[in-house]
DNA sequence: GTCGTTGCAAAGACTTTGCATGTGA
DNA sequence: TCACATGCAAAGTCTTTGCAACGAC
């Protein structure tokens, strides 16, 4: 299904937290892994394939993933949830308009300046926010 | 229902869109100027009140507004969508993780500094990004 | 009178809940 | 074994569609 080398880090961090390991659960974290962009519940089923678990089930895992802090939902501009593994490291999102792809980018000037100015703007604190770029990406522009 | 001087300027837009003119209409344009913050479909009902108009008439006439570009789609952290007057002053928002209150942010940085840096990064074009900033008020921090 | 607008009912998309059955530890 | 996980059915929430009746112009 996937390299034993990866399985054993996920059998590891589901054994960290208490949880039991079942095939749902080893396939849902490794599509997580192996996706370089944020999913939504479509976008997993369809990872998903031919091992057919069900959508409730999924549904539950990602809430316990969610809770565990594993992955993280973001949203984007349609009204879907999407959800990626929590990296931990702070960045944002590109989104082409045309295909939907959606690409990370690293950098984020915000912290820098905005936050504190924005503390004087009647906000005792800021925790947190959330950039997304909207264009075309080279291959839908090229068509 | 609302003042004279402003229903006419309403009017006078829905005239300008060739729109009738409506109870339903007069009154979604009249609460969309009057809130200053962006609304969800459950905020406009609420604004309605005793007006009772049908959701599907709201869905009906927000899609109609927002063809037109008078008002705009957001969207924030949670799955529903907001709108909001398409004032056409770019602008990000502000919104308090305990009691939901929304402020805009008229300052924006982002277009000087990252939308030539993107175009090098997989994306022929940037058109349009969104920035939301999430925190606690100075009320709720008070609390 | 005409054609766009509205309300109601129903369908559709996505997500959650309840409960009986199955299974990892 | 036994508590937790899963699948199925059904309910819940938000939004859209179809259609007949209504109303702005």
């Amino acid at each position: 299904m996937f390299c034993k080398q990866h399985a054993a880090k996920i059998i590891k961090k589901l054994h960290r937290n208490k949880l039991k390991v079942t095939d749902a659960r080893l396939i849902l974290l490794d599509v997580f892994e192996h996706a370089h962009k944020p999913l939504s519940v479509k976008d997993i089923s369809i990872e998903f394939g031919k091992m057919r678990v069900d959508k409730v089930t999924l549904y539950r895992i990602i809430k316990i993933l969610k809770n565990l802090r594993l992955i993280k939902q973001i949203q984007l501009k349609d009204r879907r949830i999407y959800y990626e593994i929590n990296s931990n490291q702070h960045h944002h999102h590109l989104v082409c308009n045309q295909c939907g792809k959606i690409s990370d980018i690293k950098r984020c000037e915000i912290i820098k300046y905005d936050c504190d100015y924005l503390e004087t703007t009647g906000f005792a604190r800021i925790f947190d926010h959330s950039l997304e770029f909207f264009g075309i990406c080279n291959q839908c522009f090229n068509k």
